[in-house]
DNA sequence: CTTGACTCTGTATTCGACTACAGGGTTTAC
DNA sequence: GTAAACCCTGTAGTCGAATACAGAGTCAAG
């Protein structure tokens, strides 16, 4: 355990994280990091005398990790069960396997579908500064679908909440 | 009103149709047709003299462009903005196209990554499937946190969603 | 010794996009 | 004429992935 004086050591090789520095290393946040723990994604960290986790630098890429599987769609559960997994023993197991190849297989399938639409979306917007005019599946659908008078917009847009 | 007559004119073209069969039609579910309506993705339809629903088929072409946009990536609220804007009459509105052409940067983007993990993805898979070993990506990095050193990490990537 | 930055646990809240349900009215088929 | 199938409003719950906050302990500097 972490002895009081070995905080000492503060070369910053082989120093223990606190959590705070891992976020920032990671760009994860805090309160993220606490709940991928509670998750099972993380494992508990040491600790402290005083209860601080105390990360090792590992820590990082098992992050990274993660943060590349999420982008690959996968969800924190699969990417937890891939984690699980490997670590009891059993590496290349089944049950993994599938959930890889069935996440490449929609993966395939929404790469395909993005491409399409933004052929679609991009055509549209090039037409659109060409001629001033939405056309195609953009707006055409837009103005096809005609509203029953009334309000339309009905009231402002009070719960805007733009991010991003 | 409908003039209680007007009902019977069940031919199928021009039919009025109750939000069930708007439902069924479009694929798009009673309640999550509704959902828009208090969205303001929709506009209320007229109303029979007993408050039923009662859409023209133009709202099937309006949801079908509603659904395209979220294959594409927009939000409801990106969605209904489009649509309000087009309908207050100042149809290719500078706003909408900023919309559009940064969804459309976005979209790019993230069309790179994923072709780029799915080439990790796929070549892993592989390599497993020879050598009933991970390697690469997936798997080196699971390894790797078994609670060792390492080091950095880039800026976080955008926050992307994943749905379906 | 005190301040301020940091950390702890535990619970609650957010956000987007729905979905479910309660408690009614209406239409339609038999 | 009645039961099933539909529709209404309004409110509440779900899910994934975090965030936020309250209330308390810890640590390094001045």
């Amino acid at each position: 355990m972490a002895l009081r004086s070995n905080q000492q050591v503060t070369a910053e090789s082989r120093s223990p994280l606190k959590i705070g520095e891992v976020a920032k290393r990671s760009g994860i946040g805090i309160e993220a990091l606490r709940f991928y723990e509670r998750s099972g994604l993380l494992g508990q960290p040491c600790r402290t005398q005083s209860g601080y986790r105390s990360y090792d630098a590992a820590v990082l890429q098992r992050l990274d990790f993660i943060k590349r599987a999420q982008v690959l769609g996968f969800s924190l559960d699969e990417i937890k069960r891939i984690i699980a997994d490997k670590q009891a023993g059993h590496s290349p197991c089944l049950e993994v396997r599938e959930i890889v190849r069935n996440r490449l297989e929609e993966l395939d399938e929404r790469l395909k579908e993005m491409r399409l639409y933004r052929r679609e979306l991009g055509a549209a917007l090039a037409q659109w500064d060409e001629t001033g005019e939405l056309a195609g599946h953009v707006c055409g659908l837009i103005e096809g679908a005609q509203i029953e008078h009334s309000n339309p917009t009905s009231r402002g847009l009070s719960k805007n909440k733009r991010r991003k």
